[in-house]
DNA sequence: CCGCGACA
DNA sequence: CAGTGTCGCGGA
């Protein structure tokens, strides 16, 4: 996924600070350090923050807190200048480290709320609500006045117990920030923060949730369990099913079959059909012009797509090569680097935070240079407010919002949302408990209260970020494989996802379990039985979700394992399901393209649906059609037909 | 029962 | 508001 465009960032980053540096006219050497060591996992922004705060300006050390205003945003650079002149530092979220809030408003909530806090006795203890207008009176007085007359809040509690002694606290706090910067380090205030009464309360409740990660043995049965062996047997499969399933040759061999009826799989005859070039890359387009995006899952993105929607959904994309040519791509970047920024904040809205991705896409596709912003909204998919809020700003050259909210907080917290079970909620979270790095969790896990799956996510955080090479998804196969094979060799198993469409490498690795009822067969209670087996020969060695019903014919486990020993852990889900949806299971979760998430928002509104379970469809004028039904793997190029893919 | 996160 | 549907987890 794009979030690291390491080099290019770091050019855009640095282009901004130098912009920034000549206006301020601060020229130590701990800027200078902070920029270069931006390399280093965005630890350098905060440097290069605490360096504007250097120097002996009035609000040298202290750190305040500009909550962004919809629609004041010039109104605010000037205020980041101002303060940045005064040797202050500014940040846009708040952090354990700001002494200051600045705020006109009326209302405590509302501002709680901007924060993105529950209440304001959540930001650290001394921290002064004030009114812009004592900025002013600082600035005029060249001295950091009493803040008394201008606090936000007169009459607030949060004021009455805070504002009294705020000066000792500053002094004290600045002294910690200008240690930890000279250390070289981040800003790591967590210590000094007291934990709330909500603190400890959350905190000793999380402690008794479900330990551990790592699965413990359990009884089995004795049975003749073949040894594991580093040459995990590719057996000769022992039925017609298991030899044509899926073609793990990268690419070649006979497309899947339905053992039932001797028809092809569409799947594997479009996947064998592109690698053999009887299906042309032209075939696609006409998907597109059917209006049906072509999105790709987003770890395997590849291209550019002409369908303006796609865009929506795209979370990676290849700059490199062509796309340079575009006249707008420094605007088409700039936009990539508030989606990667804003993706992980918490209270941005989805929508608004999805158009920036688009907004870079039209950018990019956009054929003349746009100059300014009232240009750029006449474009369609361009609204007033993304031209001239935005577009304007990076047309300036000057470090705008983007610039001051890129901050060491946004990449700790996009770190966080990296690990399996954190999503943007948690991630923020653990930022305000005062967590800022993945090792700052490691260290002391207790106090944050992850849950099981998170714990296993932390502890395996590089490993479960990894892809997976094509043949040790084989090799995961085969053991697999075997296991399942040795309960019941009348079980069908299918590796599924980007493997089976023939990927050189994937995200994780997906079984699909089911097997024919003729003749009374039935795979109820595989799912329990392969796990313990696979966990007692060290295939599988941690969980994290399992199925609501053990015996279940529609059942799903989800956790971690390895081929070998040595081998890293890889991310691993069983699914069951009943024999007769197979075939839609496959398509729904070998999920091409055309079947991926994103394409069924949009088919969705048109008629159709695509599940695991069935699917079903409209026919071109939108009067209602029969049910198609999609139970049998041999209706699966029906299905795909119906959706507007050809066929050779 | 809800919010979160993950899955396709 | 907006282009999805489903499930497990943990806490209220
Ligand atoms: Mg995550
Ligand atoms: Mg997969």
């Amino acid at each position: 996924m794009g979030r690291l465009k390491g080099k290019k960032d770091l050019q855009t980053l640095t282009k901004h600070f130098e912009a920034f540096e000549k206006g301020v006219a601060k020229d130590n050497a701990a800027e200078r350090s902070g920029v270069t060591d931006r390399k280093g996992k965005g630890k350098a922004r905060s440097a290069g923050q605490v360096g504007l705060g250097l120097g002996s300006k009035v609000f040298d050390g202290l750190r305040f807190c500009i909550s962004p205003e919809i629609g004041a945003v010039s109104k605010h650079k000037s205020w980041w200048d101002i303060i940045a002149k005064m040797g202050g530092t500014v940040v846009i979220r708040p952090d354990t480290a700001i002494t200051h809030v600045i705020y006109d408003g009326r209302s405590a909530a509302l501002l709680a709320r901007e924060l993105g806090l529950d209440t304001l006795s959540e930001l650290p203890e001394g921290t002064v609500c004030v009114k812009w207008d004592w900025v002013v009176k600082c600035k005029m007085a060249n001295k950091v006045l009493e803040t008394g007359p201008w606090l936000s809040f007169q009459k607030t509690a949060f004021n009455r117990a805070f504002s009294s002694n705020a000066a000792i606290r500053e002094g004290s706090r600045m002294r910690d920030i200008t240690t930890d910067l000279l250390k070289g380090r981040s800003i790591s205030i967590t210590k000094r923060r007291e934990p709330s009464a909500s603190d400890s309360e959350t905190e000793s409740s999380k402690k008794q949730r479900a330990a551990p990660s790592v699965l413990e043995r359990q009884p089995q049965p004795p049975k003749p369990v073949p040894q594991r062996s580093s040459e995990a047997a590719p057996t000769a499969p022992a039925d017609a099913y298991r030899d044509n399933a899926t073609t793990h040759g990268a690419g070649r061999g006979p497309g899947w079959e339905n053992p039932l009826a001797n028809k092809g799989d569409g799947l594997d005859e479009l996947i064998s059909g592109l690698q053999d070039g009887t299906i042309r890359e032209d075939e696609d387009e006409s998907v597109k012009e059917n209006g049906i995006a072509n999105e790709v899952a987003d770890d395997e993105y590849e291209g550019t797509n002409p369908c303006l929607v796609a865009d929506k959904f795209k979370c990676g994309q290849n700059h490199d090569g062509a796309d340079d040519k575009s006249p707008n791509e420094y605007l088409a970047r700039k936009f990539e680097e508030m989606y990667d920024l804003y993706q992980g904040v918490a209270g941005k809205d989805f929508f608004s935070v999805r158009n920036y991705r688009m907004a870079a896409g039209i950018m990019r596709r956009t054929p003349w240079p746009i100059t300014k912003g009232a240009d750029a909204s006449k474009i369609k998919g361009i609204g007033a407010n993304l031209a001239e809020r935005w577009i304007d700003e990076f047309l300036s050259g000057r470090p705008g919002r983007l610039f001051y909210e890129d901050t060491s907080q946004a990449r700790a917290i996009a770190a966080f949302k990296d690990i399996y079970g954190v999503g943007k909620s948690q991630a923020n979270e653990l930022y305000k408990r005062g967590a800022r790095s993945i090792d700052d969790l490691r260290a002391d896990p207790e106090r944050y209260g992850l849950t099981s799956g998170q714990q296993v996510g932390l502890e395996l955080y590089d490993d479960l970020r990894a892809r997976i090479p094509r043949e040790e998804c084989k090799a995961i196969y085969d053991l697999v494989r075997s296991e399942a094979m040795a309960i019941d060799p009348k079980l069908w198993i299918e590796i599924m996802g980007s493997y089976r469409r023939g990927q050189e490498a994937s995200g994780d690795v997906d079984f699909l379990i089911t097997e024919d009822t003729e003749d009374g067969g039935s795979h109820a209670g595989v799912m329990g039985k392969l796990v313990n087996r696979l966990r007692d020969r060290g295939v599988i060695t941690h969980e994290l979700s399992q199925p609501h019903d053990w015996r279940a014919l529609e059942a799903k486990w989800m956790g971690v394992g390895r081929a070998t020993p040595e081998g890293k852990y890889r991310r691993i889900d069983i699914l069951c399901i009943p024999f007769d949806q197979w075939g839609a299971a496959l398509i729904y979760f070998t999920g091409n393209d055309v079947a991926s998430a994103p394409s069924q928002t949009i088919t969705a509104g048109r008629g159709l649906s695509m599940g695991k379970g069935s699917g079903s469809g409209c026919s071109g004028s939108g009067r209602p059609k029969d049910r198609l039904d999609v139970r049998s793997a041999s209706l699966e190029s029906g299905f795909w037909a119906s959706i507007g893919y050809r066929f050779v």
